[in-house]
DNA sequence: AGCACGCCGACT
DNA sequence: GTCGGCGTGCTC
């Protein structure tokens, strides 16, 4: 309790004859029904102990849980007989009134258990969860004492224990006790040392310091518009290699001389040490990074030192979103069209890019989006002004992009049976006699399985939702997930008339030896989930990559990301179709996406470079677009497209995910949700109940409803209702996701 | 989430 | 007759 409150209730005590203190306490169990305040008595010895955003400990019902204080007041809202709180977990706020209340906009938007949005935003050594305490290890150190009385005769130990000091300003134990323990036990008792303990920090960082490169005159002008128009969000478009990092700590280091704090969102595939490493170079030790690589107990040290104002600017992940700072400038997020940025599997769902709208309310300050691929909503955002729309059309090397030659993989089947077209081999071969590198894209492979013509590259879509239909080996039918059209499966590829139709994927293994077969003396670096999973591997293959010792960098979507490999002059896409076959709405924009991306990592330095993509579908407009590095002509085809059948960022979807164990019943109750949404709702387009891509998982079986809608106001009470009507049944689980990423 | 209460089936 | 199945409801 804050000292203005103690006062407030004493006077109330004193004058008017209350006589109880209450805190209101949101226990820490993520379920709707007890996802409410729960009343407790605060006993008089932790009367200054108690506050609002710390965490308590108390009785609740047999059970003994740990929760947060949202609010202190002078009576009981119920008329039950109060309990005491046990003890007080914490002596500082864990939540402050910002996060506080930007976990209630969470729960606002998301539906999820208000608990889950506070947990949410705390690193997982604070949750009260599991019990166990990360513990915080402290460091002593030493100072002179300014005012100390110089009469005092020293022994020879003692005056070199109290120079090194001086000298040094101050000195941690471990360099003092190397003289003498005892002789520094005197001094400080003497009162000629202070003694200062101070929490020990598990991730010291590595400091370089490096020159401040010279902007471009695009470069300049980005950063003079994002600083010259304040509390604004932007959208900085920038092609790969425009130099938007730069730009980024720009701005970064104008608001740090203000001395307002910052943060930066990646997606945590480019979250590696280069990336940190380069923030650090400029930023120095003001800079937290919070990345998967950190253990619990170091997620935390950050967590603190962000919490405690050590740190100016936060670079991370999500989650980072979170970040404890008082005082933003301005919040970056790279990257902007990562699917990243929402969270899509535990609750709460949320959009780390709406709740770093949300901070810059709150703090008044800046966002900046960038992205050499805006995500369509974003660019649609752009252009009606919600967003300022900023630019880096040119390369910072001066360089154009490298062209790109479109490979029709139609032709190379008929010739022979291998993935590889004689264009791409051939480049291969001419890179290994330069001694220049390549790197190759294996598009990922779909997570559902989808019945392909191998001939002609033919895939069978939804007529009503131009999806993917997905193969159900149970039923043997081709069948949508949005809206649940099924069609039987075919022999005969109605394209071509040939008998080719299969559902196979191919994988970066069989890959790697076709091309030893034809570069036996070639050194083929394999990047791909196997290879990655283990902590630090993706770091290490790509040291090495950089470091030459390898000619070619096979892999899947991670090669694509942000990295600068200067000796890498061809780019090679393997299969540019893979993405463009996954059943979501998003996959001609995931699709340009990605090949742009990977397109960047070609003839970075002063070296021309090259890409060849091969394909099915040379006529695409995804690959026809993403070939001329044309964002805007494709942006606007996109557009048309979404516009027709109705989905973002014309439509907002919302996923209503009804699983258990029992089908039958479950379907039941789906029409049944299904019918009173529309009952309820009007101009809301409603589509399904349909299967999920993943039908049964472990014995669940999962039905979703699809709804595109223009408001999302009268949504919130309807679907209120719903849960708390099924929020007691064990038999079927509701899961509501605003704007998923994917549906799945 | 846990735990108690309560109302029906197959057992010493 | 009674032990125990887990459906239902409550936790300040």
């Amino acid at each position: 309790m804050k000292a203005s409150q103690i006062d407030l209730f004493f006077w109330y005590n004193k004058y008017i004859g209350g006589d109880i203190l209450v805190a209101g306490v949101l226990v820490e169990i993520s379920h709707q029904s007890v996802d409410r305040i729960f009343d407790y008595l605060i006993p008089d010895s932790l009367l200054d102990d108690v506050l609002i955003g710390g965490r308590v400990v108390v009785p609740f019902g047999k059970m003994t849980l740990e929760g947060f204080v949202l609010e202190i007041k002078d009576h009981k809202d119920t008329d039950v007989e109060l309990k005491e709180i046990i003890e007080v977990v914490d002596r500082d706020v864990v939540l402050t009134e910002e996060l506080l209340s930007l976990g209630k906009e969470i729960q606002k938007t998301t539906l999820a258990t208000l608990i889950s949005c506070y947990q949410v935003m705390l690193p997982k050594a604070l949750k009260a969860k599991n019990g166990k305490r990360v513990s915080i290890r402290y460091d002593t150190y030493y100072h002179l004492n300014p005012s100390f009385d110089s009469s005092i005769k020293l022994t020879s130990t003692q005056s070199k224990i109290i120079d090194f000091v001086r000298e040094k300003g101050e000195v941690l134990r471990k360099e003092l006790i190397d003289i003498s323990a005892s002789a520094v036990s005197t001094l400080v008792k003497k009162k000629l040392l202070m003694e200062e303990k101070r929490e020990h920090y598990r991730f010291q960082s590595m400091i370089y310091r490096e020159e401040k490169k010279k902007l471009t005159d695009d470069q300049r002008r980005a950063v003079e518009e994002v600083l010259s128009h304040p509390n604004q969000t932007f959208l900085l478009y920038g092609v790969t290699g425009s130099g938007k990092t730069e730009v980024y700590m720009e701005i970064i280091e104008h608001y740090l001389n203000l001395g307002k704090t910052s943060i930066v969102l990646v997606p945590e595939i480019s979250l590696t040490p280069q990336m940190v490493k380069r923030f650090q170079s400029r930023f120095g030790e003001k800079i937290a990074a919070l990345h998967s690589g950190l253990s619990d107990g170091e997620k935390y040290d950050e967590w603190r030192r962000i919490y405690r104002g050590e740190v100016s600017i936060v670079i991370g992940a999500r989650s980072a979103i979170f970040a404890p700072l008082p005082n933003i400038g301005v919040i970056i997020v790279d990257e902007e069209h990562s699917d990243s940025y929402k969270q899509s599997d535990p609750n709460p769902r949320y959009q780390a890019k709406d709740l770093a709208i949300w901070r810059s309310h709150y703090h008044q300050c800046s966002v900046v989006f960038g992205s050499a691929t805006p995500s369509l909503e974003s660019m649609a955002r752009a252009q009606k002004g919600v967003y300022y729309f900023v630019s880096l059309p040119n390369r910072v090397n001066g360089k154009e992009l490298p062209p790109v030659k479109i490979i029709d993989m139609n032709q190379v089947m008929r010739q022979n049976r291998g993935y590889f077209s004689q264009e791409l081999l051939f480049g291969i071969e001419t890179r290994m006699k330069k001694s220049e590198q390549v790197i190759l894209l294996l598009n990922r492979r779909g997570y559902s399985s989808f019945v392909t013509c191998k001939n002609c590259g033919f895939t069978f879509k939804c007529p009503n939702c131009d999806i993917t239909l997905t193969y159900h080996k149970s039923s043997n039918t081709l069948r949508c997930h949005y809206c649940g059209y099924a069609d039987k499966v075919h022999d005969i590829c109605p394209e071509c008339k040939e008998k080719s139709l299969s559902n196979l994927g191919i994988g970066t293994q069989k890959i790697e030896e076709e091309i030893s077969e034809n570069f036996p003396t070639c050194r083929i670096l394999r990047m791909d989930y196997d290879t990655t999973s283990r902590k630090g591997m993706h770091e290490k293959m790509i040291t090495a990559f950089q470091n030459h010792e390898y000619d070619i960098l096979l892999g899947t979507q991670m090669v694509a990301k942000g990295l600068d490999f200067s000796c890498v002059t061809l780019v090679g896409v393997i299969n540019a179709d893979t993405s463009l076959n996954i059943p979501d709405f998003r996959s001609s924009e995931n699709t340009f996406s990605l090949l742009s991306q990977v397109a960047g990592r070609s003839g970075r330095s002063n070296r021309d470079g090259e890409v060849i993509i091969q394909t099915f579908n040379p006529e695409h407009y995804a690959i026809h677009y993403a070939s001329k590095h044309d964002y805007f002509s494709f942006y606007q085809e996109e557009m048309k497209i979404r516009r027709q059948l109705k989905y973002p960022p014309y439509y907002y979807l919302c996923n209503v995910r009804i699983s258990g164990k029992d089908a039958n019943y479950l379907f039941d109750e789906a029409l049944k949700i299904k019918k009173s949404l529309e009952r309820n709702l009007e101009g809301v387009i409603l589509l399904g109940p349909s299967v999920a891509t993943i039908f049964k998982v472990n014995n669940i079986y999962r039905y979703h409803i699809l709804l595109k809608y223009k408001d999302s106001k009268n949504l919130y009470p309807i679907f209120m209702k719903i849960i708390n009507h099924y929020r007691q049944n064990t038999k079927i689980k509701i899961d509501i996701d605003f704007n998923p990423s994917q549906i799945m």
